[in-house]
DNA sequence: AAAGAATGTGAGTAATTGCTCACATTCTCA
DNA sequence: TGAGAATGTGAGCAATTACTCACATTCTTT
C-alpha cells in the first residue's frame, strides 16, 4: 500500500487542465531528449511554459509528474493490447498483433519509452500503477495462452521482457528498419512459446 | 573517439593499488544496495574507508569510477564466455554453456549487474570499453553461429538482450529458482536461433 | 460590478552534489 | 638518515536541486 501519486488539487477550469497536460508532456519531451538526468522540476515548468509554482499546484512532488506520464503511456499500451484480443481465432495472428501493438507503442517515441522504463524502477509504484501493470500482464497472458495453454504469469512477463529487450537494444544500436526488428521479435516470441525439438537436424 | 576514463595518476605502491580497488568495490556495494541515486562520491570514499581527496587522486571524476567497475565486470564476463568456446563440438551444448556463463555472471551479484547495466547507458563509453563490448559480441557470435550459420551481429545482440531481459525481469519479480529461469532463457535463446515451423499443429 | 474562488508567478531557501586545495603522513632510496 | 616522492586528509566552495510562500492575475457566480 504505497502513497498514491495524486495531483495536489483537482483542476476545475479548462485552463488548469491544459496546464497539467502541458507539464506532463514537457516532462516527456525532456526525458526523450536528455534522459533522466535532464529531468528537473524547474526545467519541466520552463518547457511547459508555466512557472515552477504552477507545477507544484498540481503535483505534490517530482515523482508524481513522472508517475502521471507513466500512467498515460501505460493506459495507451493497454488499449493497444486489448484490441489484439478481438483479432479472430488464429493464435499466431493474435500473437503477431500483440507484437505489433508493442512495437507501435515502443517506436512511437522510442527514447521516451526507454527512459520511462528506466525511471519506473526507482519510482515505487502506487496501487493504481500496479493495477495497470497487472492488467497488461493479464491481457498478454490471455493472448499468449492461445499458443501455449500452459503459459503462466512468468511466461507473460518473459514475453514482455523479450519484446522490450530486442526493440531497445536494436534502437540503441541505431537500427531503424522496423520490419526487420518486427521479424526478429516475432521469431523470439514464437520460438519461446513453441520450442523446437532439441535434437540436431 | 571519446576521452578515456583513466586513473588520474598511476598507483606505484601496493597501498595505493589497494585504495583504488577499495574505491571501485565500494562503488559496487553502494550501487547494489541503494541504486544509482545513492552513488555519490563522498559516500563512495566513506564506504571505501578513504577520504574524498584520495578518490580524486586516482579518478578524474565520478564517471571514471563507474567506468572502472564496468570494465572489471565486463572483463570477467568475457572470460566466462570465452571458456564456452572450448566446450566440445555440440552446438546445443555450447549455447547451453553460454547461457550458463551469462546466468552465473548476472546472478553472482544481481542487483549490481542490473544497476550497472542502467548506468552504462548514460556513461559515454570510451574506446577501451567499446572494444570490450565488441569482443563479447564477437565471442557470442562465434558460439551462436554453430547453431544458426546465418547469425549476424544483430543476432548476437539479440541473444544478449534476451538473456538479460528474462533474468532481470525474473529477479525484479522476486524469482529465486535459478533452474527454472535457466530453462526459460535456454528455451527463448534456442527458440530464437532455431525457429519452429510457423504452421498450426 | 464585486467578491471570492481558482489559477498563476518567481525570487528565494535549505539541502545535496561533485570536486579542489592546502596541508599532513608515509614510503623509497641514495 | 634525510629529502623528495608518493599517498592520504577533510573542510569547504560553487553549482544544482526540489520545493515554498507571499503575492498577482483571471475566472465564475450572483
Amino acid at each position: 500500500m504505497t502513497k498514491p501519486h495524486q495531483p495536489r488539487k483537482q483542476a476545475r477550469q479548462a485552463r488548469a487542465r491544459a496546464t497539467e497536460a502541458a507539464i506532463v508532456e514537457a516532462a516527456a519531451r525532456i526525458l526523450e531528449e536528455g534522459g533522466a538526468s535532464a529531468l528537473t522540476t524547474n526545467r519541466i515548468a520552463e518547457r511547459a511554459g508555466v512557472s515552477i509554482g504552477s507545477l507544484y499546484q498540481y503535483f505534490p512532488d517530482k515523482r508524481s509528474v513522472i508517475a502521471q506520464l507513466l500512467r498515460r503511456e501505460r493506459a495507451a499500451l493497454l488499449d493497444g493490447i486489448k484490441a489484439c484480443s478481438d483479432d479472430g481465432d488464429d493464435p499466431l495472428a493474435a500473437v503477431g498483433a500483440l507484437v505489433d501493438a508493442a512495437l507501435r507503442h515502443q517506436f512511437a517515441r522510442p527514447a521516451m519509452a526507454m527512459e520511462l522504463e528506466r525511471a519506473e524502477t526507482e519510482l515505487a509504484l502506487d496501487d493504481e500503477e500496479i493495477a495497470l501493470a497487472a492488467a497488461i500482464e493479464t491481457a498478454i497472458g490471455d493472448i499468449v495462452r492461445r499458443l501455449d495453454p500452459r503459459a503462466d504469469v512468468a511466461t507473460a512477463r518473459d514475453v514482455v521482457a523479450i519484446c522490450r529487450a530486442i526493440v531497445n537494444s536494436a534502437a540503441l544500436a541505431g537500427e531503424t528498419d522496423i520490419g526487420r526488428i518486427r521479424e526478429r521479435v516475432l521469431r523470439a516470441v514464437i520460438g519461446y512459446l513453441r520450442p523446437p525439438a532439441l535434437s540436431n537436424p
